[in-house]
RNA sequence: GCGCCCUUCGUCUAUCGGUUAGGACGACAGCCUUUCACGUUGUAAAGACGGGUUCGAUUCCCGUAGGGCGCGCCA
């Protein structure tokens, strides 16, 4: 079988971080069995969906690098296809008009929990004689919904879920302006689409009861089921802007890495044993729906940033400088040309010291900025008149040294030996001086970057400060 | 209210009836060390509760409690 899945996002919003969990879990469930991972937009609510919401959400799979195949599809533009199957069912006698209004249903509805009845349609339009007088009002279709018996939801995940049919009851599927209803459109779509497993929120499961009622009347086959339980706030309270609702660019300009992000995600609900670190090419090898979880997971930073350090410590350092760069070009920093092969040259050091690109921006403040330094106050304090006294001794065997990392330890250590002072009461001072900071990678390394005449000069400006 | 789902260290999780209940993040402590990291060693830390089933339950069943989702002419 040539396995199909989707990612069905309506564009009411921004893409989070739930949503991009189901989107990667779709893409690689796809890519494990070699078939299709396609996106369609669930745009059928007019007052709420906005380009700006799907521009978001093609954004954010593109940043995370989740390709689907095939045209993407609008729902709202298939409406006309919806229209078609609800009268299919209006024929086959698995639909019908109902003409009661929304005041009458919300009386109804009132009534119910009134008196402490389950709140649902009652059927009241289900068996009228189609020749009794017309009301006024154009009406909705819905569906011919079985009252008995159970529908049973084989879920992968959640395994068998039974729910009774009493419990479900007749559905709208065309509104009484003749537009579909999402029950319907997700059915009819997935059927077009040719969609053969359905990897989706929690929140769906009893829709997947509604939705197989509709399919059973069609006559359509079931698709396979795999509801993921949903994910929860640092606080263990519903998702919200606070803590892990932000669009998924958000995450990107939080200087997170999408492959780390990609790992993070898939961890989140997925186990491969005692794996921790997983590649994409090795979550494609091995994910499968039976190791899906079922307990809704919270989202943690922490973890997190530690998935994302150990990527940024992989990563290729030209490819983290460019990044860095784009990083400081938001913020407004200018970066001198000349100052990327720096970049390039420190990234090795730097990487180890950064969780996050924006930890590493932070970083490489001494390779972007022009003396003289502005020394933090941290710095500020390392340079006593002592260190003073070290440094401007330091000068001159600096200056008859080959300008080499490895060179250039051997010397200070032994002008360190020599003068009786340890290296780190030198390596602190010369720290400050070279980069305005009390840390930084090692402090040889930075010599060496920095070359020999900047070095020598920044060395200077704070004897003379 | 009705229906459904969930429940192992603070967090993410392993365990598919028999383990000293394992790993990771985080925390704490030590080592390494020119700072900060990295790395490394170690410590604390969990089966919600109550009943069953069984020779034996974290694991299977039931109930309770807690949490979540759904119950629209929203998706």
């Amino acid at each position: 079988m040539k396995i199909v899945t989707r990612f069905a996002p309506s564009p009411t919003g921004f893409l989070h971080i739930g949503g991009a969990r189901t989107a990667l879990f779709n893409w690689l469930f796809a890519r494990r069995h070699g078939g299709q991972f396609r996106l369609r937009i669930e745009d059928t609510d007019r007052q709420r969906s906005t380009q700006e919401a799907i521009d978001a959400i093609l954004q954010g799979m593109q940043w995370l690098e989740l390709g689907h195949d095939d045209e993407i599809v609008y729902q709202f533009a298939r409406a006309s296809r919806h229209a078609e199957v609800a009268q299919d069912l209006l024929a086959r006698g698995r639909a019908y008009h109902c003409y009661a209004t929304a005041e009458e249903l919300e009386d109804m509805r009132t009534k119910q929990r009134e008196a402490g009845l389950p709140v649902r349609y009652d059927g009241r339009w289900r068996d009228r004689p189609v020749s009794g007088p017309a009301p006024n009002t154009p009406p909705v279709v819905r569906l011919k919904a079985p009252q008995t018996g159970e529908t049973i939801v084989r879920d992968h995940v959640q395994g068998d879920v039974r729910f009774s049919n009493e419990v479900l009851d007749d559905m709208v599927l065309l509104r009484s302006d003749g537009t579909p209803t999402y029950m319907l459109a997700v059915v009819v779509d997935d059927f077009d689409m040719g969609v053969t497993h359905v990897i989706r929120g929690d929140d769906h499961l009893t829709n997947a009861a509604r939705q197989m009622q509709i399919i059973e009347a069609m006559d359509w086959p079931v698709p396979y089921y795999a509801h993921l339980p949903l994910l929860h706030g640092e606080d263990g309270a519903k998702l919200s802007k606070r803590h892990g609702a932000l669009g998924i660019h958000e995450y990107e300009n939080l200087g997170y890495l999408p492959e780390a992000m990609r790992n993070y995600l898939l961890r989140l609900g997925w186990s491969h044993g005692d794996d921790e670190l997983i590649t994409t090419e090795q979550a494609i090898a091995w994910f499968n729906l039976e190791s899906i979880g079922q307990s809704p997971a919270r989202v943690d930073f922490k973890k997190l940033d530690n998935i994302n350090g150990n990527y940024m410590r992989e990563a290729n350092d030209a490819r983290l400088t460019r990044e860095v760069i784009r990083v400081l070009h938001g913020r407004g920093t200018v970066v001198p040309a000349s100052a990327e092969d720096r970049l390039t040259a420190a990234m090795p050091g730097l990487k180890e010291r950064a969780k996050t690109l924006v930890e590493l921006a932070d970083a490489v403040y001494y390779l972007v900025t022009e003396r003289p330094l502005t020394l933090d106050d941290k710095a500020k304090t390392l340079i006593t008149p002592e260190a003073r006294a070290h440094l401007a001794a330091a000068l001159p065997v600096l200056t008859n040294t080959n300008w080499t990392a490895p060179e250039l330890e051997q010397a200070l250590k032994t002008f360190a030996g020599e003068r009786g002072v340890k290296l780190g009461n030198l390596a602190q001072p010369l720290r400050a001086a070279l980069t305005g900071r009390s840390t930084s990678p090692g402090i040889f390394d930075v010599l060496a970057v920095l070359g020999r005449e900047d070095s020598l000069a920044r060395i200077q400006d704070q004897l003379t400060a």
